[in-house]
DNA sequence: GCGCTGCCTGTAAGCGCATACATCACTCTG
DNA sequence: CAGAGTGATGTATGCGCTTACAGGCAGCGC
């Protein structure tokens, strides 16, 4: 807000001092229509040019600037997408680990916003809290024209509502078993794959023959997919795993999977030959404790993530693991949502997989075939 | 969009096939007036709950969403608070590099995020294309309430226009000269302080007698602060330093840092004995550099970034450096956002310098305090 | 000179909601 | 039992823009 101000006598500054002005104002101004105004803005070749030029300069001297909402609603769209992401850890509770924890995340939202103003869309964020407030859905669902979903974020049942307003594209964790959701366009990372091709790696190309798999608690449709490659490519090379991952964690945090590290450690019998976590952070923890307790990476054992975090390259020893494409996730996320608006939804609902690829790093044994920067 | 769909014979499917309910329907449906039902969800307390639950039994079955648009118009408010920041690196090339490059602004992003959600605001995020699109600015404008700005992401002029419609807040990058920014509201943090501590500490606790500072090209606000906290320091302990950094880099890049401490290297004379690099990235390249070269952090040279980026804390050696407090830059700056909305912008304009705060580890030779999770 | 065509601009009708104001049904006092 | 007060609801208007549709006015061929 400018000031009247330096001037003025008094407390003026910071204020607001005019209401905005409005196409009437430029409209006036110029000596036009007010849709001779809108059109210099929306078609302006539909317009003399000497005549586009009086407005634009109206419009410059009142400091105009078009009102999205009353643009919105005459045109009944937004030109803006939205993104629901969930917001792991405690608001308050703002610990350092939380900071990388939500990496996920942020690779998305980046993906997303190039996208979308490659095609002149803005993008809303709104973290679903995890008490599950349905007002955010209300909120954004009302401002935007296209919706992505992270998921498991929005209750399927308001889900069911937005998609039935805008097309709504879920992210990462495959379709549920609902008919409903199979109807969205969804978009997901190879897990499974991954993780086979992964594991395979270290039984085929390490000799692993103890490898422990540690997973979640609460299965994640992704999570689980990981898992049955793993078992998978443990059947394939004719290694013993059980049915069940050789542990399961509350979340997937640095905490958590140093502990896991540690328990592992002090179990009864041989110590794995590997410890093939479901995520980058997990593994990253266990890398700590190990070096805490003086076991090294990969001589005595080895650990791979999942996910591809930049931290990943960053730790010592460079984690082995399998890259997701977060950023191009988000970015086909977007095209999607802006294929649909143009096509005004028509065809049927689209599954994307996209690949991942292994990343054979140090903590596996392998030396980085990429230069560290 | 829902499916007319598994029953449907041919390709409806994933179509919208009804015009989204307004509020006549549901108060049709409802048997009441619209204001009764713009009642209900401004105002349930206004409206007798026999009433009020008809209303959203009506709306639930419709899939009622009011629009945001004329919501915004009517009440002449967004409820969306917007924030602009630069687009570091080509979106073409997703170097592994740039993704770490801009967690700056993620972390901002994630706190306006927070503390939007807990004022009931979504956020809006747009990065400054490079080229300086004057479009964003319409766009994004005309549909918030509020506006945040990192710093030089958007030309002045246009930000006077803006400003003069809605609270604009600053973020980091300290107040230019222009009489007319120094009216905005404004977050930085202590650059200089921070800096002045980080090398008080290294000059009089590590004995330091010829470090280096490595600034860049053209100076931003924050990293001239930084080099003035650094010369101050070097003045008070009787340091000679010269007015200009030791090197200058293009951009504050792992690779640019690496470069910086090859040359640094291999510059005749005597190496310097410390390496102050004005942000994390590149303090972190130039440890990667000085470990392809055999040399020891903190033995043979010492290297501090700036910044507290979360990979400062795990490279190994760990890096010495200024924390920010970016998250919480990012949530004061919507605090502050939402206070002169509430206030309807009276009050003189506000600047707020964060407290930054050194954080002591490996690189500098001081063991971590913290544990290392 | 006339009607026609095209280009440019104006007129007017909403878009879906919030809200001031009017109305109505009651309850409460005196 | 009239009049005032109260709470719940309806009526009507306008927020600022987009967009059919309807002119007005030139240039054209006849």
């Amino acid at each position: 807000m400018v000031l009247s101000a330096r001037a003025a006598p008094t407390g003026e500054r910071n204020r607001i001092v005019t209401a905005a002005p409005t196409v009437y104002d430029v409209a006036e101004r110029a000596g036009v229509s007010i849709a001779t105004v809108s059109r210099v803005y929306r078609t302006p070749d539909s317009v003399r040019a000497s005549t586009r030029e009086r407005v634009l300069a109206a419009a410059r001297e009142l400091g105009y600037v078009p009102s999205g909402n009353a643009r919105g609603l005459a045109s009944r769209s937004t030109g803006v997408i939205g993104l629901c992401f969930p917001d792991y850890g405690d608001p308050a509770a703002d610990t350092e680990d939380d900071d990388t924890a939500m990496l996920y995340s942020d690779q998305i939202i980046r993906g997303m916003e190039r996208a979308a103003r490659r095609h002149g869309y803005a993008l809303l964020i709104a973290a679903s809290l995890k008490g599950g407030a349905a007002g955010l859905v209300a909120k954004v669902a009302g401002r935007v024209d296209g919706f992505a979903v992270m998921a498991r974020t929005v209750p399927t049942e308001e889900l069911e509502v937005i998609s039935r307003r805008m097309p709504v594209v879920m992210l990462a964790g495959p379709r549920e078993g609902t008919a409903f959701l199979d109807h969205l366009d969804h978009i997901e990372v190879a897990n499974e794959d991954g993780q086979h091709e992964l594991t395979r790696h270290l039984l085929v190309d390490h000799g692993v023959r103890r490898p422990a798999y540690i997973g979640t608690v609460e299965e994640s449709p992704d999570v689980q997919a990981r898992f049955d490659g793993f078992r998978l490519a443990c059947r394939d090379a004719g290694v013993e795993t059980g049915d069940e991952p050789a542990l399961r964690l509350d979340r997937l945090t640095q905490e958590e999977g140093a502990r896991a590290a540690a328990r592992l450690c002090e179990s009864p019998g041989e110590l794995p030959d590997a410890f093939v976590f479901a995520n980058d952070q997990t593994a990253v923890g266990a890398l700590r404790e190990l070096e805490r307790r003086g076991l090294s990476v990969p001589d005595d054992v080895i650990v791979t993530g999942f996910d591809g975090i930049p931290l990943s390259r960053l730790v010592r020893p460079a984690l082995t693991t399998v890259r997701q494409p977060m950023v191009r996730m988000g970015e086909e996320a977007t095209e999607l949502l802006v294929r649909r608006l143009n096509s005004k939804g028509e065809g049927e609902p689209v599954s994307r997989v996209l690949p991942v690829s292994v990343a054979r790093r140090a903590s596996c044994g392998c030396t980085e075939t990429t230069p560290t920067l």
